[in-house]
DNA sequence: ATTAGTGCAAACACTTTGCACGGGT
DNA sequence: ACCCGTGCAAAGTGTTTGCACTAAT
């Protein structure tokens, strides 16, 4: 409990019970929550947390740099609190996301140089990868490389 | 105009006024237009035309492989008529989308090969990029390698 | 006292759905 | 006559805003 008053704190940010509460439920966290999720899974434990909230403190993370939003799923922003260079594969028909190790290839040309192009400044790069997952595809277990 | 009749058969689609319009409108377009973008401009010569339609036609032309959809802009679907293999920049402050050649290295890495990951069947491969454009961030015009 | 954070409700914006109409085969 | 496409209106869903209340400095 202490570790996430002192994150918090080194973040910048004012301790609340819903930012611990929300960094508790985020540690670790290897899903995609999106805010319905955050707020369906803790409304129970903290009844009066609201949409509103949950926006403002993922808005601060972002900012901080503590998580990131992605955009793999068309209907609904999805927060990642997973830092780690990765791309998301985003299943058409189940509505599921995986995390995709990046491509060997790619690593240290996506994630890290190329801080320019073409004259902008680029802040995040995100890989999407969308079709259909191995699930719903029938369970086959292709040659994935 | 003829050309864009045999488009839209050799799509398999029929013909209507309205996908001819709003083909004739993509055609050729660079920038990425929103459902509204469309209707906007195109409500003028065809003062009936509704979102439903136009979300219907551009659902039937992504089916089709003539165009694709993109998400780069938090805000709503945009589409893409360019279907060259190109990345995307958002520019977090003015929302304009810029389009990005793809990094050499990435070409034929990301776009061709690979229709398979962890199992996965991957249809489509999207790289956002994301910061403050050159015109937003005070005209400078730096070192873009 | 001032400031920042919270949360309800309402407003908003984008997208989807239901359904009646019309055109083409 | 049938089927498909269209378009209006309404509903739905996710996100943002306005504002009063509370907690902390």
């Amino acid at each position: 409990m202490n570790q996430f008053v002192t994150e918090i704190t080194r973040l910048g940010l004012k301790v609340t019970p819903q930012r611990l509460a929300i960094l508790e439920f985020l540690e670790g966290n290897r899903t995609h929550p999106t805010v319905e999720d955050i707020y369906h899974e803790m409304s129970e434990k903290y009844p009066g947390l609201s949409h509103t909230t949950i926006y403002n403190i993922l808005m601060k993370l972002i900012d901080a740099g503590k998580i990131r939003e992605i955009h793999v799923d068309p209907q609904r922003r999805r927060f990642d609190p997973c830092m780690d260079p990765h791309d998301h594969f985003y299943c058409r028909k189940c509505g599921n996301i995986y995390n995709i190790d990046h491509d060997p290839h790619l690593s240290g040309i996506v994630t890290q140089e190329r801080r320019m192009r073409d004259g902008h400044r680029i802040d995040t790069i995100e890989v999407s990868l969308q079709g259909i997952c191995k699930y719903c595809e029938g369970g086959k277990d292709e040659n994935d490389t």
